[in-house]
DNA sequence: CTAAATGCAAATGCTTTGCAATTCC
DNA sequence: GGAATTGCAAAGCATTTGCATTTAG
């Protein structure tokens, strides 16, 4: 049994909910996507892979790995939420290409600092952020 | 005839598009509110002025007042697209309090220069850039 | 004139939910 | 056993669209 596992089902138990086959086939769907994910390629990844899961219970699923720190909500595209693993994972920024769809995660102190600063300046107590910069990668410059 | 008016009017006749009384009053609506705004709020800030304009016609100009540039995509909040007015304003980035939803602008220039030290890194072209940061506002940390 | 715009209602598409059957603990 | 979970189909909801009618330029 893998890190992850492991602690998505003490969250379960903590809150007295079940650790079932479909929860566990959902976890290993998404521990094996690197980037980032909506429901819709969570279904189609699972039933390349023969799994029967209802887009029901994916649904159902999705606040329980939010709640429990596996995954959180990454930028939103096409009308749809999309969501990246979180757990074992360094929090992270994005470039975001308005042409081809690439996304390029970096990460910068110096910007984590500042934000911290500006949230002392309003009394503000920061919980999580999102930092999205649109417009154009390397290779769309390149193609121009 | 305000600037925003003659702006957003240049920008219809470039494109071969009318200037209709309902993107007049929808204009002069949006102009008026100085927060966010999602289409239901618009929509019942004309009713509330007695405009009878149907939800369809709104939803039909946003990508209009969009393109033009007197409005940009804001934070999203309750699965709801929002906007803010961008015609005549600064740039600017948002805390958003979780508990309260009160939202709270500001610039920093310092975050400003790194972002564009990021993409220089990254040979990345930006165009526009969303920060959110969430947390508790001052309001919230007192009460709790 | 005539292409663009409007309002209405129907359609769309993502997401949620009621319910009966199943299953984990 | 009994509450939690599942799948299915139906419902919800924000947003989009087809169409007949109106209208800006």
């Amino acid at each position: 049994m893998n890190k992850q596992e492991a602690f998505f089902k003490e969250y379960l138990r903590k809150k007295g909910l079940r650790f079932t086959p479909e929860r566990s086939v959902i976890l290993k769907a998404i521990v094996s996507i690197n980037g980032h994910f909506d429901v819709e390629s969570l279904f189609e990844r699972l039933k390349a892979n023969d799994e029967r899961i209802s887009m029901a219970t994916i649904y159902r699923s999705i606040p329980l790995f939010l709640n429990s720190g596996i995954i959180k909500e990454s930028i939103r595209s096409d009308d749809r939420i999309h969501y990246e693993r979180a757990f074992g994972r360094d929090h992270h920024d994005h470039l975001i290409c308005i042409k081809c769809g690439a996304i390029i995660e970096f990460k910068d102190d110096r910007i984590e600092e500042l934000q911290e600063l500006v949230c002392k300046k309003y009394n503000f107590k920061p919980v999580e952020h999102k930092l999205g910069i649109h417009g154009y990668c390397k290779n769309c410059l390149n193609k121009k």
